[in-house]
DNA sequence: TCTGGGGTCCTAGGACCC
DNA sequence: TCTGGGGTCCTAGGACCC
């Protein structure tokens, strides 16, 4: 490692604890309250409220009532009787999402956003302009706040793991610095569940080992860990229980899938119905891989029957692809190779994955074909008009329980 | 309580190649 | 004649995260 001081003796050393997790807080239902002033203060949920909708954002007020996001709909009313039920708009959050990131790469081009409302930064090489990192933190909610109105929180630690557990701690509206000679005591105590990929199923494996907190897991043999666990994920759990983590700030990663799903309202059983929904999902992939710049290997069905029992099947083309009729067609060959006729269907997923640029090298082959530029031809529309004013007439013959009801 | 929609990563078996 | 071992790709399922 080198650590090495300027030819001036200007550069700064790099600060022990450089990574920064800016978290926002209640991010899609504050900003529902800076779009309808009217709405703050109160429980506010976003999320569909339907009969199959669930809760994807949670105001503070509504969380006082125990109501949680991924919490479906219906429990989250009973808890909250008096609850305010809002429509996602992703375009709004998208927009906020941009603003904050602005603001934070106005301190350091290390930013690595981790969806539209948390980003990692590391700024190592921002102290000499800004200050040691838990001065950058206080500075980056300031200037969150004062751009967009929002608050966030933020956790300040020597790596990417610790700091995502600091500004959860931190929560809501608050910085938690963790320092390097701290990690201990701010591990030990904490619920093994709160540890990055400890989930559900992960959980009750550890609890049934009699392991509750990250010190206990830390002092579990490696043998008992990966007999339970596996490999993989038993290493994984040593070393965070040891606070360790290398990872570096990676300002961009290439996606490597695209996909669109939707839960019916009411379960299909109708394969033509099924076929007619395939097609949009597909027109709705393949819009976003050419949007984005990619063609897709393989093609993944995804059908999730009204028991929740989920399959996919999927199949991987010899030329990567972008066009919906690609897509449609191999789905619509994945769906008549499942071992079942007419069963009740709750949703249907279409994705492309295996992604590759789609270069220029592979402009030559598009010519060849009339599809590609038909559905060009969409994409423009939908640029002029927004998204959906152009689509397959197919999409027009409504089934009796069409999932696309369009005004 | 009855479970959304967007993703990432891991496992495990089988095909295939050398 | 009935059987190696490593590497890579493909497929299906599942855990997990926000």
């Amino acid at each position: 490692m080198r650590r090495r001081r300027g030819m001036m003796g200007s550069v700064a050393t790099r600060p022990p604890e450089p990574i920064l997790h800016v978290d926002m807080d209640a991010f899609y239902a504050s900003v529902e309250a800076l779009k309808d002033p009217s709405l703050a203060g109160k429980p506010v949920a976003v999320g569909g409220s339907a009969a199959r909708g669930v809760v994807m954002s949670a105001s503070y007020e509504a969380r006082r009532h125990g109501v949680r996001s991924a919490m479906p709909s219906v429990r989250a009313r009973r808890l909250c009787p008096e609850l305010i039920f809002v429509h996602p708009d992703f375009d709004a959050y998208r927009a906020a999402s941009n603003q904050i990131r602005q603001v934070m790469l106005s301190f350091t081009p290390v930013v690595e956003p981790l969806s539209l409302d948390e980003a990692f930064l590391d700024v190592g090489g921002a102290v000499r302009l800004f200050g040691e990192p838990p001065e950058i933190a206080r500075k980056v909610r300031a200037a969150i706040l004062e751009g967009t109105s929002l608050t966030a929180s933020v956790g300040v630690a020597p790596n990417k793991f610790l700091a995502k557990l600091a500004s959860d701690a931190a929560k809501p509206d608050g910085i938690v610095h963790v320092p390097a000679d701290g990690v201990r005591a701010f591990l030990d105590p904490l619920p093994v569940n709160a540890l990055w990929g400890v989930g559900e199923r992960t959980h009750e494996v550890l609890l049934r080992l009699g392991v509750r907190t990250v010190a206990e897991l830390a002092a579990t043999s490696p043998v008992v860990l990966e007999r339970a666990l596996g490999d993989q994920s038993s290493r994984h759990l040593g070393t965070l229980a040891r606070g360790e983590d290398d990872r570096a700030v990676v300002p961009y990663d290439a996606p490597k899938s695209v996909s669109h799903e939707e839960t019916f309202e009411r379960d299909v059983d109708d394969d033509d119905e099924v076929l007619r929904e395939v097609l949009r999902l597909s027109h709705r992939v393949a819009a976003r891989l050419r949007a984005d710049g990619y063609r897709a290997r393989t093609v993944t069905l995804k059908i999730r029957l009204s028991n929740f029992t989920t399959l996919t099947r999927s199949r991987t083309l010899p030329d990567a692809t972008d066009s919906a009729a690609d897509l449609h067609r191999v789905g619509a060959e994945l769906y008549a190779s499942l071992p079942f006729a007419r069963r009740r269907i709750r949703l249907l997923g279409v994705a492309g994955t295996g992604l590759v640029p789609a270069g220029a090298a592979q402009l030559a082959r598009y010519r060849a074909g009339r599809w590609p530029d038909a559905e060009r031809a969409l994409d423009r529309i939908d640029e002029r008009f927004g998204r959906g004013s152009a689509f397959p007439a197919a999409l027009l013959r409504r089934g009796p329980a069409g999932p696309f009801s369009r005004p």
